[in-house]
DNA sequence: ATGGGTGCAAATCCTTTGCATCTGC
DNA sequence: GCAGATGCAAAGGATTTGCACCCAT
């Protein structure tokens, strides 16, 4: 998992992804890729997001059964969804629970804790209007 | 939204939706709905399970990039995931966070609060061995 | 006879893969 | 020259759709 060299069309990606706080799907990241390595693939897109996802420097979310999308920010946090719109946002703000509160449930489970997220779901300011 | 009675096949899909606490793929509720009625077939399973879900009578669940699960309890409630074996898992304890706290991230992101949703990640019990 | 439900097969969409080629070292 | 990366096209898997048929009303 030690996070190897990129080459340059790694790090074109890696721009991208980190450029955009929208959650860019793997077609959004290759027309934004494809405007300054024009000769880039789809399927180099998705290779190359495989790998900066298998070597953390982006993380890859899901949500519904829409395709996934990519996050740029690595570290713990939590996510909106607009009900109406589809977005999906980065809360600024983690939801706070304790963890006490998380491993009880864990242990409920059966589970061995290892993160957790929160998802908020209701209308995103765009769609209030 | 009202829900309308349901015809023998969607009641029986429906029994075999609440009667597994695995949630289901829809090919694992094709194949054991076939049990008692051997002539449905899956695309008939997909559109049977969508209004389900429309009508509320069952929800549908995501994790990654598999196919869509269907879960049989429609209250709200969290979920464990498995970060090696997959499995999908109900939360018998919901995860306790103030609705303050929740409110407080919404309003950070814009949203109009409506529901939530915490999972939390690790190894379940089985693959604890 | 009419409208909805159904099976089947074909279509669709997203993503991965095979393969021949190209690149940097 | 080699190992890994790439583009392209084809394959793959999950889900949806078109359509003719069937059933209950």
């Amino acid at each position: 998992m030690t996070k190897e060299t990129l080459n340059t069309n790694a790090q074109a990606v890696l721009d991208v992804v980190r450029s955009i706080t929208t959650h860019p799907t793997a077609l959004e990241v290759y027309q934004l890729v494809k405007l300054v390595r024009p000769r880039m693939g789809l399927a180099s897109v998705y290779r190359i997001l495989g790998h900066l996802v298998a070597q953390e420097y982006i993380r890859e979310l899901h949500q519904g059964d829409e395709s996934s999308r990519y996050d740029g920010r690595t570290l713990r946090h939590d996510h909106g969804v607009c009900t109406v719109c589809g977005a999906l946002l980065d809360l600024p703000l983690d939801v706070a629970l304790s963890p006490q509160t998380l491993e009880d449930a864990a242990l409920a489970a059966g589970i061995e804790l290892h993160t957790h997220e929160v998802r908020i779901y209701g209308r995103c300011a765009s769609c209030q209007a």
